[in-house]
DNA sequence: AGCACGCCGACT
DNA sequence: GTCGGCGTGCTC
C-alpha cells in the first residue's frame, strides 16, 4: 500500500493540486504520472496523479473513480519538467499537463438531458406564459428528445441554463443524466483474419470437403498472407464477410482486432541523398558529437547563413546519437513543418521518426504520441508542443530556426517558450541542445557570446553559391519621383492632373526586375507582410513616422478617438499637422493590404501566374504542399505571400525576392520590432539564388536609413546584433532584463483600468529592494479585442538583482493573491500573466 | 473556469 | 408570493 491519498493535478485555473482518496483496488495502479477520472464539483474530470502523500490535513475527501492508464502517461521526468513550467510560467500544473498530453485523451463528464414524454404537453402549457426560458428549453427538447446540456446552452443562446434545467428537473419534466464519454483519441484497429491449425490442414488437403467460396478464402489465406486484413481478404477472394465468419465459426480461421497506425500525409519517404559535409559543417558536427559522447548537458548555437546546410548537421548528429540508445527531439516552426521537411528526416531514419503536427487529425497525433511513449520511435519531429514528446532518455534536442516567435505560446495557458523548455529538459536529462538559425535571437546570441552556449558558425552556403545582392528602394522618394513625372506630364499639356494620386506598392525597380524574371522564366517570391494593420502617421514627403517622446517606438493612430498613442507609456498626442522632421503638411495614414498588392501585380503583369500563400490559402490540409509544388515545378511565376514564404523554402529557380514593404514589421510598437525585421528580411533574402543562379533582392521601405536594413544589405549579423544589443541595454530590455507582461481585459474599460492600476500599485509596494520596475498600465496595441478592453502592466526585473526571476514571480504571486478579491468584485475582468513575452502587442 | 448558493427586483 | 437576475465563493 502506497498511501490512502493521491494528489491530483486538474486542468482548472487553481494553483494547487487536489487530494483524493485511493480505493484499495486502485492503490497499486495509482502511481504518479497516471491519468485518473475524479469527481470534481458537479462533474467528472481527467486529472494526473502527481504525488502519493502519506498524510493530509483535509477531511471529507472524495475518491478516485477510475484509473485511465495501464502505464503512466507522464514519466517522473516529465512530471518534473511540467512542474518547472508551471512554476516558471505561472500556470496551474494541471493545465501544463493537459498541454503536454495529446488532444482527445481527456475525458469529461457530459450531462445529457431527456424529456419525460408524458409530461411534455402539460409542461409546455405551464411554462408558456410565465417562464419563457423554461419554455424555450422544453420546446427544443420536445423536438430533439435528447440533448447534451451544452447543446441546449448553445442553441437557446441563454446563459445560466443550468439553473433552468435544475428547476425543470425538480418538477419532473426532464431527466438529467451524467455520463463520461470515451476518449476521442483511441488506437485505430483493423479486423484481421488468420488461418488456424485446422484451417491450414483443410487448405492443404486437396480433397477438402469445402467447396466454392469457403475454398477460395482458404486458398487465399494459404497463399501466404496470413494474418491478412479482412478488407483485403474479401477483395482478394471476392467473397463477403459471412463466408469468413462461417469459417471462423468452424474453427478454420481466427478473426481478431489488431492495432494499426493511421496513414498520414507525412508518411512518404524519399530516397536518402548521401550527405557530404563541407569542412565547416564537419567541424560543427564534430563538436556536437563530442558533446553527445561526453554525455553531459550542453547547448550549441549553430549560426549558419541561409543555405549553409544546418539540416545536414542535425541529421548527422542524430545519426551518431542513435547507437548510444538515446532519443532525439527535433523542433521545427509550425509553418516550416512541411511534408518536404519531414521526408528529409524520414529518408535517413525511416520508421524511427514520428511526426506531430497540428494539422494532423486527433487520431494521427495520438498515434505519433503513443509510438514515442511506447519506445517504438526514437525521433520525434514537431512544432512547439513536440517538446513534450514522451520519449525516454532524450540525448539531443534540435531547435531549428530558434529565433522563431512561434516557439512561444502566447494565446493560451501555459505561455511557455519551447526553446527555453528544451534547454531545461536537456539540462535535467544531461542532453545536448542544438539551436540553429541564420538569424539567432538576440538573447541566444548573447548567451553564445557570454559562453553560456557554444557558438558554431557556418559562414558559407553549401554549394558556394554567392549571397544575393540586396537593393533598398526608398518608397517616399519613389512616390516623389512619380509625382514629379505626373506634374511634368500636366505641364507639357498632355494630361489633366489626376484627382487622386496613384498609390503604388510596386516600385519601378521591382517592376523591372520582375519583368526580367518573367522573360527568363525564373521564379519570383514576393513578401507582403500582413501584419500591417497598426496604422502609423507617416510623412508623404520624407517618410518620417511619428514617434513617442519617451519610449522610442512609433505612435499608433486611433481612428475612433483621432489621436496618437504610445502603447508602452500610455502617452496620448494629437496628430500633428506638420511633419516633425521636414515640416511638410502632407501626412498620411499608412498600411497596405494584400489584395491591393495582388491586384496591382495582376494589372502590371497580366500574363504572369501569381500564387498567393497566406493563412487563408493554406488552411486546408495539404494546400501548403500543393502551392509549393506548383511553384517549384514552374507552373507559376510569382509566389506572393506572408511570412510563410520567408521560411525554409528552397527553390533553385527563384532568382528574385521582393519585399513590398519592410516597414509594417519595423514600425510595430514592440521592442523586438527591429530584430524581427532583420530576421525576416534576412530569411526571405536567403530564398533568392541558390546553386548556379545568382539572386537579387529588392526591399521597399519608407525608412531606408533604419539600422536593421543597413545590416541586412551587408549580410552583417554581427553588426546588427551589436547595434541592437546597445539599444536593449539602454532601455533595459531582454537580454538585460526579464520581462513579464500582465494583461487585464474586460468589457468595461473603467473597471479594467482600475483593476490594472490597482495591481500595478500592489506590485510596486511588494518591490522592496527595487529588483524590478513596473510600467503602466497602458493600452495594449490592439486596445479592444472581441469587445474586451486590454490594458498592460509591464514588469521588468533587474537581472543582477533577480537572476532567476524568482523575486519577480514571488512579487506577482503575492500581488495576485492580494488582488484576487478586488478582481472578483470587478465583474468580468480577466488577468493573464505572460512570462518572457515574445511581443508586447 | 464552471457551477451552486444566496440575495434582490419584476411580475403574477 | 415566485421567477429569474446576477454577485460571491468553492471545488479535494
Amino acid at each position: 500500500m502506497l498511501s490512502r491519498y493521491a494528489d491530483i493535478a486538474l486542468p482548472v485555473p487553481v494553483p494547487h493540486a487536489f487530494t483524493y482518496l485511493v480505493p484499495d483496488e486502485l492503490d497499486s495502479q495509482a502511481v504518479p504520472g497516471v491519468r485518473v477520472l475524479v469527481p470534481f464539483g458537479s462533474k467528472t474530470l481527467t486529472g494526473v496523479v502527481v504525488d502519493r502523500p502519506v498524510r493530509t490535513p483535509l477531511t471529507n475527501l472524495k475518491a478516485i473513480r477510475d484509473i485511465l492508464d495501464a502505464t503512466p502517461t507522464f514519466s517522473a521526468e516529465m512530471l518534473e519538467l511540467t512542474k518547472w513550467i508551471a512554476e516558471y510560467y505561472m500556470a496551474p500544473w494541471g493545465e501544463v499537463l493537459r498541454a503536454a498530453m495529446p488532444q482527445g485523451l481527456s475525458r469529461e463528464s457530459k450531462r445529457t438531458v431527456t424529456v419525460v414524454e408524458d409530461e411534455v404537453g402539460s409542461a409546455l402549457a405551464a411554462t408558456a406564459t410565465r417562464s419563457p426560458k423554461q419554455h424555450a428549453v422544453l420546446m427544443l427538447l420536445s423536438k430533439e428528445k435528447i440533448l447534451r446540456a451544452e447543446q441546449i446552452a448553445l442553441r437557446t443562446k441563454a446563459k445560466g441554463i443550468h439553473a433552468v434545467l435544475a428547476s425543470l428537473a425538480a418538477r419532473g419534466w426532464i431527466r438529467i443524466e451524467e455520463s463520461v464519454e470515451e476518449a476521442e483519441a483511441r488506437p485505430k484497429t483493423e479486423t484481421m483474419v488468420a488461418l488456424t491449425e485446422d484451417g491450414t490442414q483443410a487448405a492443404r488437403a486437396d480433397a477438402s470437403r469445402l467447396r466454392g467460396k469457403q475454398q477460395q478464402v482458404l486458398a487465399a489465406l494459404a497463399a501466404g498472407e496470413s494474418p491478412i486484413a479482412m478488407k483485403r481478404l474479401l477483395r482478394l477472394a471476392g467473397v463477403s464477410s459471412t463466408t469468413v465468419r462461417t469459417l471462423a465459426k468452424n474453427g478454420l480461421t481466427r478473426i481478431f482486432e489488431q492495432e494499426v497506425l493511421r496513414r498520414s500525409l507525412y508518411d512518404d519517404v524519399e530516397p536518402a541523398v548521401p550527405v557530404t559535409l563541407n569542412p565547416e559543417q564537419q567541424l560543427a558536427l564534430d563538436r556536437i558529437r563530442d558533446a553527445i559522447s561526453g554525455g553531459s548537458y550542453r547547448t550549441f548555437l549553430l549560426h549558419g547563413v541561409t543555405g549553409s546546410g544546418k539540416t545536414q548537421v542535425y541529421i548527422e548528429a542524430i545519426r551518431t546519437l542513435l547507437p548510444t540508445g538515446r532519443t532525439a527531439i527535433v523542433l521545427v516552426p509550425e509553418i516550416a513543418l512541411t511534408p518536404q521537411t519531414v521526408r528529409r528526416f524520414k529518408a535517413h531514419f525511416g520508421a524511427d521518426v514520428a511526426v506531430m503536427h497540428s494539422q494532423m487529425s486527433v487520431g494521427e497525433r495520438f498515434d505519433a504520441w503513443r509510438q514515442a511513449h511506447d519506445g517504438r520511435v526514437r525521433i520525434v519531429i514537431g512544432p512547439r508542443s513536440a517538446i513534450f514528446a514522451p520519449l525516454t532518455n532524450v540525448g539531443l534536442i534540435v531547435v531549428d530556426e530558434e529565433h522563431e516567435g512561434s516557439y512561444k505560446q502566447y494565446d493560451a495557458t501555459p505561455r511557455y517558450h519551447a526553446r527555453d523548455v528544451a534547454i531545461v529538459r536537456a539540462l535535467r536529462q544531461r542532453a545536448v541542445v542544438v539551436l540553429g538559425s541564420a538569424t539567432p535571437s538576440v538573447e541566444s546570441y548573447a548567451n553564445a557570446i557570454s559562453g553560456k552556449y557554444t557558438l558554431l558558425e557556418l559562414p558559407k552556403r553549401i554549394d558556394d553559391a554567392t549571397m544575393p545582392a540586396i537593393e533598398i528602394v526608398d518608397m517616399a522618394r519613389e512616390r516623389r519621383d512619380r509625382f514629379e513625372a505626373i506634374k511634368a506630364d500636366v505641364r507639357s499639356g498632355g494630361k489633366e492632373f489626376p484627382k487622386r494620386l496613384p498609390v503604388t506598392s510596386v516600385s519601378r525597380l521591382l517592376e523591372m526586375q520582375i519583368r526580367q524574371r518573367l522573360e527568363r522564366r525564373e521564379g519570383v517570391i514576393l513578401l507582403q507582410n500582413r501584419r500591417g494593420f497598426s496604422h502609423v502617421v507617416e510623412c508623404f514627403e520624407c517618410g518620417a513616422v511619428e514617434r513617442c517622446d519617451n519610449c522610442d517606438v512609433t505612435l499608433t493612430f486611433h481612428a475612433t478617438k483621432k489621436h496618437l498613442r504610445c502603447h508602452y507609456c500610455g502617452l496620448v498626442k494629437k496628430p500633428p499637422s506638420v511633419c516633425s522632421s521636414c515640416g511638410s503638411t502632407d501626412l498620411r495614414m499608412h498600411a497596405f493590404g494584400t489584395q491591393q498588392v495582388e491586384g496591382e501585380l495582376a494589372a502590371l503583369f497580366p500574363e504572369a501566374i501569381i500564387l498567393r500563400m497566406d493563412r487563408d490559402t493554406t488552411a486546408r490540409r495539404g494546400a501548403h504542399d500543393r502551392i509549393l509544388s506548383q511553384f517549384g515545378d514552374g507552373r507559376a511565376d510569382i509566389l506572393l505571400g506572408t511570412q510563410m514564404v520567408a521560411k525554409g523554402l528552397d527553390f533553385p529557380r527563384v532568382t528574385l525576392v521582393g519585399v513590398i514593404s519592410a516597414d509594417t514589421q519595423m514600425l510595430l510598437p514592440d521592442f523586438r520590432a527591429a530584430e524581427q525585421t532583420f530576421q525576416l528580411l534576412t530569411q526571405v533574402s536567403g530564398r533568392a539564388g541558390r546553386s548556379t543562379l545568382s539572386g537579387e533582392v529588392v526591399i521597399q521601405t519608407l525608412q531606408p536609413e533604419h539600422y536593421s536594413l543597413k545590416h541586412v544589405v551587408g549580410h552583417d549579423f554581427r553588426g546588427f546584433y551589436e547595434e541592437e544589443l546597445a539599444y536593449r541595454r539602454e532601455l533595459r530590455y531582454p537580454p538585460f532584463s526579464r520581462v513579464v507582461l500582465v494583461e487585464f481585459s474586460g468589457e468595461q474599460e473603467v473597471q479594467v483600468q482600475r483593476c490594472a492600476a490597482g495591481f500595478a500599485d500592489l506590485l510596486a509596494k511588494t518591490n522592496q529592494r527595487n529588483a524590478f520596475t513596473v510600467l503602466g498600465p497602458a493600452d495594449a496595441a490592439i486596445p479592444r479585442v472581441r469587445n474586451r478592453f486590454r490594458k498592460h502592466v509591464l514588469v521588468k526585473d533587474v537581472k543582477e538583482k533577480d537572476p532567476s526571476g524568482e523575486i519577480i514571480r514571488r512579487a506577482i504571486r503575492t500581488a495576485t493573491a492580494q488582488h484576487e478579491a478586488a478582481l472578483r468584485t470587478m465583474k468580468g475582468v480577466r488577468m493573464v500573466v505572460d512570462v518572457d513575452p515574445q511581443g508586447l502587442m
